[in-house]
DNA sequence: AAAAGTATCCGTATTTATACGGATGCCAGG
DNA sequence: CCTGGCATCCGTATAAATACGGATACTTTT
């Protein structure tokens, strides 16, 4: 019966050869690239001989995991991408998914769970298992009913909030007015649901917005 | 000449297993001990054979790795112990160099950085890479010039300020006055040196506090 | 073309935080 | 035994944030 094809992608020597030892003592995987960035990766998914299953690290040099995500949506949309990555944080989490991954692995994960992984993707479902669920559902339920992205002026003022600038020190630094400072307090407050700037500031380091 | 003896301490086996191939290309190394959690190394550790450098994961179920620092603090203060975590929190690197790691690797190492720990702890050196000390650094400036802990009640009530409370609320919530809630809140940003209340829980924020 | 978002700014009022000072009593550390 | 930390609480005053409402003009999105 045919192989099931899966593809590397990882700056780290270590870890492609420890995945790929680890994969290579059962026959029915056939890994067809390994590589070491997204660009190299991309130039030989050119060649012709495409995966199945891609198991991608998120943070590299040159083209990291994301930006990969991004092309393989549009070009190879079959290829199913399991994330593979050192960070438990929810908001990368939910970045790697909303980029289009099919799952969602932490690098100290072990042979038990690649391979549950490799095979609830390839069976047409998402892999994401229970701490990794519940991160992302931490961060669901810090982002609210309607999640909104802040403007530039708005980042830039809830950086110097952070910084321990009073509203009048942050009008006089950015040569606006105090009610302008206020107006957009008020409306980052309403973005994120809190109740008050304390709590603002809270949430948009959990949102890892600062 | 003698071989390096070494340690290998991590819950997953997979990278047990990567680490191990790895050094197995190196007739300088011999691994006398490999050991899914800080336990289980301890009775390996009892039986007489000692190695002179410890590659340590820090999160391990059973014994962490810095309950594990700690035994060996004691007991076995001349093996040399180098952390490797998945995290690149500053907070964790600096809480594992005060527990007495001479080096810390993240688990996306390779193995040029290996070799180079490994021989630069062995010399009698500490070896934290730019990243790692960057990190430490950060922490460092931002804990300030005396780092000082806060106490029970000051963490309580720091909570509950980051959860958007005001004073009157908090001090409703904990039947204590209002002047109670505000000598506690006024101590905390002497301790970690800010100047009002955003800017103390970016800081707790930022130090992993809450 | 219309609607929504962004960035700007205002008046008035109340609530909250901060600032300066002070205090007592208990417990742990030196 | 003394010192310092912790937890408690106070008076008075000022500064800052929040709350309610409003506005214009430009740019982006639908």
């Amino acid at each position: 019966m045919n192989k099931i094809k899966i593809a590397i992608v990882d700056d780290h020597q270590l870890f492609r050869d420890g995945i790929h030892s680890l994969l290579s003592k059962h026959q029915e995987f056939e890994i067809v690239i390994s590589a070491e960035d997204g660009k190299a990766f991309l130039e030989k998914l050119n060649e012709g001989n495409h995966p199945e299953i891609l198991l991608l690290d998120l943070t590299m040099p040159e083209m990291n995991g994301f930006e990969v995500l991004e092309r393989l949506k549009k070009k190879y949309p079959k290829i199913k991408t399991i994330a593979i990555s050192m960070h438990d944080d929810g908001n990368y989490i939910m970045q790697a998914t909303r980029g289009g991954a099919h799952g969602y692995l932490l690098k100290n994960t072990d042979e038990d769970e690649l391979l549950k992984a490799i095979y609830t993707v390839l069976s047409g479902n998402k892999y994401f298992n229970t701490e990794i669920s519940q991160r992302m559902i931490n961060i669901i339920s810090l982002e609210g009913v309607s999640p909104k992205k802040l403007s530039p002026k708005e980042m830039e003022i809830l950086v110097l909030i952070a910084k321990g600038h009073t509203t009048k020190e942050i009008a006089q630094k950015l040569f606006i007015s105090t009610r302008t400072v206020e107006t957009h307090r008020n409306n980052m407050m309403k973005k994120l649901e809190v109740k008050n700037t304390p709590e603002l500031i809270n949430k948009a380091a959990q949102l890892n917005l600062i």
